[in-house]
DNA sequence: CCTATACTTCGCCATGTATCGAAGTATACC
DNA sequence: GGTATACTTCGATACATGGCGAAGTATAGG
């Protein structure tokens, strides 16, 4: 139950399902998801907290960049419902802006994009 | 996305989804859930509402007693919802426990249950 | 009608949560 | 070492949520 809970929950923020689908197309840096959420670093920074506490997500340590990324196997209960919210919302009208959106982000040179947060 | 957030929320509380998996086994009285989970009829009556503004309960009112069900003919969202959770709560303790009270339940004597709420 | 029963709604309170900015940590580069 | 970058942690705030009891509504039965 405590795992179901943490998980639903997890999954039952806006900001959150849609950091998960980000990460459905590979993994990005904070700097990235901050740029796309548009929030505040530490924001970002705790809800890929409770994500990582859900194991809904892993991290890597890459120089100064941390990367997150889907779990590669995750527990039954991580993957099914990861794999229900993203059939759930793939029709969603933000969920396809964010597709979008991701992938620009994903082009875009990374020194440009995070210095001050990609802030202009 | 906001429905997927209604039942998400919906379904991310203990008491909520604990309900749900009682519903799975058939409909039951308002008194009879208040009964299972020990809680202010109140409390229980809130938990309802929500649960019915995501569209996963129907609602039943004959006399005195007000009935919820799963719905017959659950929305995409909402079924494929309570199926996962079933499924990720099969195997809980929990949950276990919560059925065979709720057997006891339905075979107990409504009269003698509901009169204030059960607390003898 | 009047009472009792079965909820629901309202008002309140304690706790939890999403957000921010500021301060702290860690890594890279000069 | 010093500075800049990329986070994370801390502290504060505003709002949402889960719980209760009291009061309101609706139905059944004398």
């Amino acid at each position: 139950m405590r795992e179901y809970l943490s998980i639903t929950k997890a999954l039952s923020d806006e900001s959150r399902v849609r950091i998960v689908l980000f990460l459905s197309a590979g993994e990005l840096c904070v700097c990235q998801i901050i740029e796309l959420l548009a929030l505040a670093p530490s924001t970002v920074s705790k809800h890929m907290a409770i994500l990582h506490q859900a194991r809904l997500v892993e991290t890597r340590k890459q120089g100064r960049w941390v990367y997150y990324r889907l779990p590669d196997a995750a527990g039954p209960l991580a993957g099914g419902a990861i794999r229900w919210a993203r059939e759930s919302l793939a029709k969603d009208k933000q969920v396809r802006i964010d597709a979008k959106a991701a992938k620009a982000v994903r082009k875009a040179d990374k020194e440009e994009l995070c210095a001050r947060y990609g802030r202009s």
